[in-house]
RNA sequence: GGGCGCAUAGUGUAGUGGAUAUCACGCUGGCCUUCUAAGCCGGCAACCGGGGUUCGAAUCCCCGUGUGCCCGCCA
């Protein structure tokens, strides 16, 4: 509760100024309880107990009661076991949240940030795997931008090399028919008929074509690298090949995120750094470096065994033996770049990319820029194991997210609710786009995860519908409020008497501010998934103890709890991609 | 061979030094003539093993086990 501690923190400073502790050996004395039904806040005695040799049980009593002619009346302090604990009045945080127009963050320091997410390779549609990626991303975005930051949603688009380079390759020398067979004899599956017309899906077999056939034909690996190598000295005519090639399939990758929701501000394309100069003048930077080294082929690497990498090879190569640049040298002059754009960079990356980004960031460290902060993710895998593009082992997005439809209209008609088939529709698509992103979301990146089709589909408690759910109610009250033409009053918050669940959910409505926080500063959507799930779980038990419309009177105090957590859940799910429907 | 993640009820998960370990599915007992039951209120059930640090460890350190990822002049 950051509203209390900042009303605590003073008064705490000049306690333990008075008690000759350094301030800064306690590293941070507030804590939040483990347990919230015991109190908002609280101090453990126990490290104080070591310092002032003296029993936790009777420093808690001390410390309570000089803190209590220091504080607010509105701060309970009580002490229990060798804590003190702190309570906000309830009708304190009602008065402030439901008349002061209390605002979140507003003491909190904003940043301009650049976001880059997803970034996957344009050579096939997105599986659920790459989709996490997107997922996290955008959710950081929305989360960014919901705390007030400003933010860039960046794509680093890969418009060179190798992979798009074997795609180029075989959209010129393979006929329909070529690919066709080409995967027919692989066991890879025939072009799904819904898809039949969006360029993801038809290229992609191509790409897995192409990447059969050239792994026993020299003729075409040395095509492929003439391709490559000029694609990588920055050749015009081969660029603006590559970027027909993929320019399709892209589009209909970002299609497929559209449908989830996310979107972007820019995209950077590779190709750009190269162009400009900047990765060679980069390249000849990294060679005054004390860790360079050159290869006997004349490649040039950075040697990185005692920055703390290990393994069979520990450098870290910046330019190959022909000259050309790396994927991860132009990563470089990309992170420069995005420097002048912003003053806070988060990288989503996928566990695989945990060796290459600290070698970047020694790297960079060498070059005098500073580091991202990166949010790593572990993979998706079929119970069949990983997935993989090339390999045609995968789950797509688009069908994950068309079976997830049928399945919301399938509950829709159940419910046996009379909802016009156009509404319907609508519904289904918000529940299924919500439920795919909060499932994937909730679960904490760095876990990795087995995709199963019935946990995908789950719209149960613990899921994104179940946050909509709680919010169409609260839509519901309101427009049966006014319907009655209901007028509002000022409320005398002497008088009104707030029950429990009303409490609870005042409380939880308070935390908002501190969970958002807590989730952007740590780059962890998950964190604010569960504040959402208990912020609805809340509201749901104040809907069912508090009556807000009785014999045509309206309780206004009720209300107006109802309407800032219709409010505030709106902007919860928007923060997190769901979509809060006003009815469902 | 080396490095880096991860390990919590039957299952999936939250929790990065503090009070009785979270939530959901599952199993189970209640609640719809009353503001949307995609809901609410109860019950059952868990910190991988072994050492260590600490007043205090699921959390930090070491050893082991299991599992994922990486160690390319690919991206």
């Amino acid at each position: 509760m950051n509203i209390l501690k900042r009303l605590i923190t003073p008064a705490v400073n000049e306690l333990l100024e008075e008690l000759n502790i350094d301030k800064n050996i306690l590293d941070d004395l507030i804590e939040k309880p483990r347990d919230l039904t015991v109190c908002d806040l609280c101090i453990p005695c126990f490290a104080l107990a070591k310092i002032l040799k003296k029993n936790p049980v009777e420093i808690a009593k001390d410390i309570s009661s000089s803190l209590k002619n220091k504080l607010i009346p509105e701060i309970f302090v009580i002490t229990k076991n060798g804590y003190v604990n702190f309570n906000l009045d309830t009708k304190f945080i009602a008065k402030k949240l439901l008349d002061e127009n209390y605002e979140f963050f507003q003491n909190s320091i904003k940043n301009d940030v650049l976001i880059e997410h997803t970034s996957a390779n344009p050579n096939g549609p997105f599986h659920v795997g790459r989709a996490r990626n997107a997922i996290l991303g955008d959710a950081l975005v929305r989360l960014n931008r919901e705390f007030g930051n400003k933010v860039i949603a960046e794509y680093y688009v890969d418009d060179m090399g190798k992979q798009v380079g074997i795609l180029a390759w075989a959209l010129e020398n393979l006929t329909e028919k070529d690919v066709d067979e080409i995967l027919e004899n692989e066991g890879i599956e025939s072009l799904n008929p819904t898809w039949i017309n969006k360029e993801d899906h038809i290229r992609v077999r191509w790409y897995q074509a192409a990447n059969i056939i050239r792994k026993d034909d020299k003729k075409i690996e040395l095509e492929l690298s003439e391709l490559i190598k000029k694609s990588e000295e920055g050749d015009e005519s081969v660029l603006s090949k590559f970027n027909d090639s993929f320019k399709p399939i892209l589009n209909g990758m970002l299609e497929t995120l559209s449908k989830l929701g996310i979107k972007y501000d820019s995209f950077t394309t590779e190709s750009k750094f190269i162009i400009n100069g900047r990765v060679n003048s980069i390249m000849e930077e990294l060679k005054k470096s004390k860790l360079y080294g050159k290869a006997e082929n004349g490649a040039n690497y950075l040697e990185l065994a005692g920055k703390g990498v290990s393994g069979k090879s520990t450098k870290f190569f910046f330019q190959r033996g022909d000259g050309s640049s790396l994927y991860a040298t132009r990563d470089l002059a990309y992170h420069e770049w995005k420097w002048t754009r912003a003053s806070k960079l988060i990288n989503i990356l996928g566990e695989d990319h945990r060796l290459q980004s600290k070698q970047v960031s020694i790297a960079l460290e060498e070059l005098k820029i500073k580091k991202p902060e990166v949010l790593f993710y572990s993979f998706i895998k079929l119970p069949e194991g990983k997935m993989s593009t090339r390999r045609g082992n995968v789950v797509f997005m688009d069908d994950l997210i068309a079976e997830a439809e049928n399945m919301a209209m399938k509950i829709i008609n159940q419910r046996g609710h009379n909802i016009e088939d156009k509404r319907s529709l609508e519904i289904s698509k918000a529940v299924a786009s919500s439920a795919i992103r909060f499932n994937i979301l909730k679960v904490s990146p760095e876990k990795g995860f087995t995709f199963k089709w019935e946990d995908a589909m789950s719209f149960d408690a613990d899921s994104a519908p179940f946050i909509m759910y709680s919010h169409a109610r609260s839509c519901s009250i309101n427009k049966k409020v006014n319907e009655l033409k209901f007028e509002e009053i000022n409320i005398d918050y002497s008088k009104v008497e707030i029950n429990k669940s009303a409490a609870n959910l005042l409380r939880t409505l308070m935390r908002f501010e501190d969970s958002l926080e807590k989730s952007i500063t740590e780059n962890k959507p998950n964190h604010f998934c569960t504040f959402m799930l208990e912020l609805a779980t809340k509201y749901n038990s104040f809907y069912r103890d508090c009556i807000i419309i009785e014999n045509q009177n309206v309780n206004v105090f009720h209300y107006k709890v109802s309407e800032y957590s219709r409010k505030l859940i709106y902007r919860g799910c928007n923060a997190l991609g769901i979509i809060p429907l006003v009815s469902m």
